[in-house]
DNA sequence: GCCAACGTTGGC
DNA sequence: GCCAACGTTGGC
């Protein structure tokens, strides 16, 4: 089992987003960096990933989600009305992928990045990484359980 | 809204 | 293959 972290802008598609979707399940469509496709297409079924807002007031993890469905052809990439339209891709070409995921929880207190960066055990962590873009990144074992632990902590 | 950091494109 | 120009991401 991997763990894993994917960014989604608030405003686009947040976790109380997907908590209102069919089955709380949802394609996670759109990727359109290599090294993000490469590491969705490492991705296997019950791996977990935090769900993480960017972009958002303030940018935080906000929940963890699973891996359903690993990686298969994104359609969005072919759609020539998406937002995510890529014209180098088609069926027989897919070049883009995506995975299935499903809400495991939405955390009672989000962890915003501020918070994330204080904490000692999380220096090294690609989220924290000065100038870090990446919207779909692993995360160690190690930082998983300290960023869990710290949203269930009490308040 | 600003802008630093980054990835991609394309001329050479 | 280099690298300048450009577009995008995302924190602030």
């Amino acid at each position: 089992m991997h763990f894993w972290l994917i960014k989604s802008e608030s405003s686009v598609f947040s976790i109380h987003d997907l908590a209102k979707a069919k089955h709380k399940t949802t394609h996670w469509e759109g990727v359109r960096n290599y090294q993000a496709r490469n590491f969705l297409r490492a991705m296997q079924r019950g791996d977990q990933a935090f769900f993480y807002h960017s972009n958002a007031e303030p940018s935080a993890v906000a929940g963890i989600v699973e891996i359903v469905r690993e990686a298969y052809p994104d359609p969005t990439a072919w759609n020539t009305k998406s937002d995510y339209h890529d014209p180098r891709a088609s069926p027989e070409n897919p070049v883009w992928s995506m995975v299935d995921v499903k809400l495991v929880e939405i955390f009672p207190h989000e962890i915003p990045l501020n918070e994330l960066r204080s904490v000692k055990a999380l220096a090294g962590m690609e989220l924290l990484r000065r100038g870090s873009r990446l919207s779909v990144q692993p995360v160690t074992a190690a930082a998983f359980r300290t960023v869990q632990t710290i949203a269930h902590r009490a308040y």
